[in-house]
DNA sequence: TATATTCCTGAATCAGCCA
DNA sequence: CTGGCTGATTCAGGAATAT
């Protein structure tokens, strides 16, 4: 079967301490993808042959040859046969995903915008497509077109009413400065000790991808313990990343040579500590607590009055855990909206109520339970 | 019939000191397409509807409504309509295009992947993927994706095999600080004043682009005095920079008040004076001349010889403009090849001449020519 | 008049849970 | 599956207004 393994098996859920699993499994992605159980997959992430139908030989204007694609993984008799071999393995992925999982699909302009219209075509809800602007590219030697200087990556949830996906926005955020992480990513490409040689120093892969782009990739999109795959495994990019970020692996590879080297690669690789790992808490997963718990913990009484930032409104705070505003009564998001004549509000941050130290927000409130609750577990 | 014009027609050959002329087409592109002469077009730039598939109202985090697209111009039933749609425009285009003419399409992750496709199904051969990064676009307020920061630009020739388009190589690259040009090209936003508003400071068109952008189009891929059209007319920013930069301009557009607009935004256009916009000479656009020349103009003699920087090798000039080497006849760079052993040689940039002050390269001498049929116009 | 602050807006496929 | 409620969420730049 080509099967090798590598610590518990990848089917298993990870516990809190295990080191994350990771297989390559030779043969063939689509014939091999069948036989994973459909659903169990958390992120795809897939760096398909490009198609890039390369005639003739390319020389740099110093006569030097330019080591191009030229393998018969990339070699397609049309169109359609590239689009039929699309379908097949995009069709295999998306049996295989879990409904809140995603995928990615790089590419360039050969093969992406074909990869992209049969995604559509077969109900893959874009989210965003992604530019890896590259530092460093191949110039364009003959000068009849720009410098090709990026490639392109389509992310994808397996439905268009998909729920749930992951999307590590306020990491990605506060990794950024602070400012939302936008879609065109500047990454070197992959070159120096990164870039795997075969014992004559010549390069294993010809279309190596660099692991600062897979772990852009996985960091935003996977959580510790997820399960990735990758129908093209090639030299194990994604492997690598995924075992050092604490993800489980598996990956798919026709070839051997690539396989070999491969599972050498993701063996030497040693997983990052969990604590740098773990998830961000953020607002929108940190439990919820309901403005009555803060009447029921004795920190506001009924009959309190509830104020907004520069006292302009009032509302009266009933034993059920409603408030009062002149007659009408509601949720604390409610009358905060009603009280503004806005159409929605976020009423943790915006009553108050008063203390001998001034106004205090009810989110403060909140907060202090959050931390009780955290601390018991 | 609804058409405007502006100057001479444009389908007269501009002549050198011609104004360019304009003109907008009211009605619907493919038919208005279809009554250009066929091969007669140099460039097209199109800006589709973009089939965003928009559901429901967004707002802001301060509760702000979001201007979005919502005009029935981007409605289509379904992604086959939209692909209908699609391939009906681009083989009019494809018609109304001269051999050696390309094409521009701009689109986002929602058609993007579509129009591709379907371009390379019918023949276009893509030249390059381009991204337009915006320097200031719209955040995502919802904090679900990635902002979505760019636009992709399609650049194709009209076959696989089309000779002889433009790519101004050399003033793109003088203009890039004598860098390459890359395919992601850093553009603000169409804001200010150069934003159509009508009369109430409403935007005109919800879709206005920058005219940084197309003049980047523009300056890279034709000529003062070319054909330009726009099938999606619009606000006309196309008709207004293909003026400003001396190329005639041809647009369509079925909505009349965004064809009033733009007549009017194009007729303000002042060109640019013609030497700001006299083509680059560049190397490979520069007069050829053929090694007999240097011979019939008496600046080398048959017989002369012919030696390398080094004086390693050493040939013989023939009365035909071939040289030899031994007993090897053949051209310049055939015989400087065959002395270096490689594949190929430039024997401008490797024979010398010896003259009394020394070796000089037969280069020089035919940059003199060179200047002599400059100077004769 | 100069500086500081607020406001406005741009091609947007923008939530998740429970009853 | 729908409806309703909770409650989380924005960057850059130009224009307008206030100090």
């Amino acid at each position: 079967m080509g099967v090798s393994r590598r610590g518990a098996s990848a089917r298993a859920p990870r516990t809190k301490f295990d080191s994350p699993a990771s297989r390559i499994i030779v043969g063939d992605c689509v014939a091999e993808m069948s036989k994973l159980p459909s659903g169990s997959v958390d992120l795809v992430f897939a760096d398909p042959p490009y198609n890039l139908q390369l005639k003739g030989e390319l020389k740099r204007p110093d006569e030097s040859h330019v080591d191009a694609v030229n393998n018969d993984w990339d070699k397609f008799s049309s169109f359609a046969a590239y689009d039929d071999f699309t379908r097949a393995w995009l069709l295999a992925c998306r049996r295989a995903m879990k409904p809140s999982a995603t995928i990615w699909v790089i590419g360039s302009y050969h093969n992406i915008f074909r990869v992209g219209a049969i995604m559509q075509d077969l109900g893959f809800w874009v989210l965003n497509d992604i530019v890896w602007r590259k530092t460093n590219p191949m110039p364009n030697f003959r000068g009849r077109r720009f410098t090709n200087a990026h490639e392109t990556m389509i992310w994808a949830a397996r439905d268009e009413n998909a729920k749930g996906y992951t999307f590590n926005y306020e990491a990605l955020k506060a990794a950024n400065e602070d400012v939302q992480a936008r879609s065109d990513w500047l990454i070197p490409l992959c070159t120096g000790n990164e870039r795997l040689k075969d014992k004559d120093g010549r390069k294993v892969h010809p279309t190596q991808k660099p692991e600062g782009l897979l772990a852009r990739v996985l960091l935003s999109s996977s959580k510790p313990g997820d399960l990735v795959i990758d129908p093209f495994n090639g030299t194990g990019t994604t492997g690598a990343v995924a075992r050092r970020l604490g993800r489980n692996y598996i990956g798919f590879e026709r070839d051997r040579t690539y396989a070999a080297a491969a599972e050498k690669r993701i063996a030497a690789i040693e997983p990052l500590p969990e604590a740098t790992l773990a998830p961000f808490m953020t607002a929108r997963e940190a439990p919820r607590v309901a403005f009555s718990e803060l009447i029921e913990r004795g920190m506001i009484s009924p009959g309190a009055k509830l104020v907004d930032a520069k006292k302009r409104h009032g509302a009266l705070v009933r034993a059920d855990g409603a408030i009062m505003l002149g007659n009408k009564v509601g949720s604390i998001h409610r009358i905060g909206a009603m009280a503004q004549g806005a159409g929605a509000c976020n009423g943790w941050t915006f009553w108050h109520i008063e203390t001998s130290k001034g106004l205090r927000l009810i989110d403060e409130l909140r907060a202090e339970i959050r931390n009780q609750m955290m601390a018991a577990g």
